[in-house]
DNA sequence: CTTGACCTTCCAGCAACTGGAACCCCTATC
DNA sequence: GATAGGGGTTCCAGTTGCTGGAAGGTCAAG
């Protein structure tokens, strides 16, 4: 199977697929004309790479995991163990956000936003420490 | 005053205060040594972008909602409509990162994290569609 | 006069791709 | 055999917003 193919089976641009050889995270065979030649183990490690991708892993965390998926010997201990970190950086970033987003929408709901220059969120901005 | 102390009253690294310079962000005067010199717009004009920036505004945004608080006659609707916008991106960031923390923890829950191979976080990464 | 803390510039690199140029390959059609 | 198209390949540059480091100028103190 060619590149585009594999880019349609695990539903990431050819671009990225080359970039994922690129920092070996993927080694397809090449053809004689050297296109490479996705099989099956390649199409099951792009749409892994694809899933783990966009739960947002990090492309290092990705590797650690693809190289356990692989280890039939592996503890779940040691995926867990990833996968927790993960999670807790996920509730950091939303902690994060939430709070952002209390001082922005303050500052948003007391701005008239209407033609005149006096504005709330620009005094906020220059002056406000939060909330 | 230097740069060192600009960067220690608005809170940037010096590293940070050269570079918005070079994109244009700020335009401090200099001495004859070729140093730069930090007057008090200057310096409310980090404070300005830092604040902005914490909060999460795209530089470009920054540089947009800089002059529209150095302009005395700005509609204050200008300055709402882009952080209305940018609370829609922040809205939008904290739901999908919900959506993926409940997936994600959902995995975690069901692995038993031990010394054990079977690990259901790697066979959900593999074929999991969501949820 | 040297030390050390400043300051300057420029160049490289981070994450994770993405776009584009220049070129090769293969098939089909005339 | 020429040509057109739709693949594929490589490499280089750019994205965002800095950050680190090297090489070197400046300045006050001892």
């Amino acid at each position: 199977m060619n590149i585009s193919d594999a880019a349609r089976t695990c539903g990431l641009p050819t671009k990225t697929i080359r970039y994922y050889e690129d920092i070996g995270l993927i080694t397809p065979d090449r053809d004689p004309n050297g296109y490479r030649q996705f099989a099956e183990t390649d199409l099951h490690n792009l749409t892994f790479l694809a899933r783990s991708r966009a739960l947002g892993f990090s492309i290092e965390d990705c590797r650690a995991l693809l190289a356990l998926w692989q280890d039939q010997g592996r503890a779940s201990a040691d995926v867990k163990h990833i996968a927790r970190a993960h999670l807790g950086q996920i509730d950091a970033k939303i902690a994060d956000l939430t709070a952002l987003r209390e001082t922005l929408s303050h500052l948003v709901d007391t701005c008239a936003g209407d033609g005149r220059p006096d504005c709330p969120i620009l005094t906020g901005l220059a002056t406000a420490k939060s909330g």
